[in-house]
DNA sequence: CTGTTAGCGCTTTCAA
DNA sequence: TTGAAAGCGCTAACAG
């Protein structure tokens, strides 16, 4: 057992008081080039290394902020396309500046509230969190949050607000008007009848989009026809294959879908396929999340990409601003793009 | 601010001494029932929350993991079937015993041990480690291992030695016979030609497919023709892409391809489409990791799986017994299975 | 610029 | 069965 070293044996070493070293270690301006060095160079000799539990201690902080994840189901591989790049920006990050991530992936049958405070943010051992959940947070948990004072981000949700004043700081990606910008792109290739199917119902990302889609079509055809062109998936896969058998057994069915994400879109294409309709002749279909299979389909899948990467970066930034000030922040919202391919096309 | 309630203030609510209200949390057993009741309800009385830090300090221990990703290049989401369910494992059997669970993911352009060491584990704020890479790891990182006495788990990687002893625990899964059993099902479909797509060539993975494959075809062909059969692909859909048009522009290509994993094999089922060659009539595809994806392609597409959330739930138990009894364990191997769908058919 | 010292909040002997 | 008190290793206020 390699026995430990600690801030007592590098100041005999270096024939310096505790408090000497302590002051290199954190890089204190008043420190006497010499000590400076004997201690540096006693530090090494001894391949001396803090301890976090007594630094965490004395100062109050612990240099680790959380990050949590929470879903209704178990994690999906397939559908981690969005969170991935988040949790390596949020890495990347926080690393740099000298935070530990924690993480902790929550499976909410249960409500958030007793979920993730009594399991995880009461152990009081981090200085801050990121939440990453596209479900409906409750009051009780804002509340909750709110008395904790933990600075938070909200990662593609909120804003949230108790008693009139923000809870936490939210970075955002914009849902909603690319959604409208993509029923406007069919619409000026031809296309009359723009089906949708909307992801899980509890999704708040799906339920942005599903908004979207309703309000710009309400704006072209009356609220009857629009409601026979929106489906309700899961983003599964096979629930976008059973959306397009759902279409297309009606009379009138769309000429072109949008999908609350790749998946879905992947499976429609797929059910096409087997009813004969040929993507993007018979039928335009457009994705969410730019996965990276979609581009290999055939056709390749037009989708919406969604910058998780610098969400992650941002949201990380923000956290790490609020844990020095205190200060809540504004919500900021990342621009979303378009990224189009051959699944669709002009209206014949 | 919530003022800080700590162990005084329960000691003093309940008219015992801090002493007892540690006694009670860390459920010693001489502490009288009267005294027992007092504290558990002057600490839901007081919302109280112990100190980790000062938990840590104390006790000399931290009930913190560290689970670490490294690999040559960033976090792709799409390359994250096999990682992700080994993470949720973890996090599922971490978390249920009471561990936090830390994460770092690390591109290692370096080389591990000055990266691992220098910015991770040498923070000696954690109980134990899982390492997650199919790199090879450099002897002098196990020395540097073997010197911390850290306990560790590699996942999918090792064993590795040192001096004559094991360091670290090993859960590996079977990569081997697995590729073998692939090539005979299809010998026994009829094929005689057989090719073989590998991952990137620094992943232990594909290494052991590959020399799978190399020795089990050595015992049907010469050495020669066998390398015309393989083809170094890098994991990306589009190097499985190329690895097709590359076999199809020789005279004698396969009838039937492994890929190392399933994005190459959709890459080369798109090349084959383009190559107006039918699967599986022409041409027979298996692929590695069983991704979701996969089963909705035309055709479906046979693969190996992995039994990803099983190496990370085995492997976090194994890493709790060691820190417990501070032994290293023999390596365990866990099978993979042979999906069967129709993306392979006998030869014609 | 530096040594001394009093905590940080909890656990754990040691006595009682 | 319990209280008192000595640390765990580090930081920071205070003298000097």
């Amino acid at each position: 057992m390699t026995q430990k070293i600690t801030q007592r044996n590098v100041a005999d070493l270096a024939n310096v008081s505790t408090g000497t070293v302590s002051r290199v270690i954190n890089g204190h301006p008043l420190v006497s080039e010499e000590a400076r060095k004997a201690v540096l160079q006693a530090i090494e000799q001894l391949g001396y290394i803090p301890n976090k539990a007594a630094q965490s201690l004395a100062q109050g902080r612990t240099n680790n902020i959380l990050v949590a994840f929470l879903d209704k189901s178990p994690i999906l591989p397939s559908t981690w396309q969005y969170e991935l790049p988040i949790l390596q920006a949020i890495n990347d990050y926080l690393r740099l500046n000298n935070y530990s991530v924690q993480i902790t992936i929550h499976t909410a049958d249960s409500n958030l509230d007793s979920v993730l405070f009594k399991d995880v943010m009461s152990d009081k051992s981090i200085d801050g969190m990121m939440i990453l959940t596209s479900l409906a947070i409750e009051e009780s948990f804002i509340r909750s949050l709110e008395e904790s004072r933990i600075p938070t981000v909200f990662i593609g949700n909120g804003p949230f607000w108790h008693d009139g004043n923000q809870v936490g700081t939210a970075i955002l990606f914009d849902n909603f008007h690319i959604i409208q910008d993509a029923y406007n792109m069919l619409r000026s290739l031809g296309h009359e009848r723009i089906g949708f199917i909307t992801g899980s119902d509890e999704h708040i990302h799906s339920q942005i989009r599903l908004k979207a889609f309703t309000e710009i079509a309400a704006k072209h055809m009356d609220p009857e026809s629009c409601e026979d062109l929106i489906h309700h998936g899961d983003y599964s896969i096979n629930s976008g294959f059973e959306a397009l058998y759902h279409f297309f057994k009606k009379a009138d069915p769309p000429t072109a879908i949008i999908c609350a994400n790749d998946l879905m879109a992947i499976g429609a294409m797929k059910a096409a396929k087997e009813l004969h309709m040929r993507v993007p002749q018979d039928l335009s279909i457009i994705g969410f999340d730019n996965i990276e299979v979609g581009s290999f389909y055939s056709p390749p899948l037009t989708s919406i990409k969604v910058p998780s990467y610098d969400l992650g970066r941002q949201g990380a930034e923000l956290l790490l601003k609020t844990i020095k000030d205190g200060k809540t922040r504004e919500p900021i919202t990342l621009p979303t793009e378009l990224v189009i391919r051959n699944s669709i096309s002009k209206m014949v």
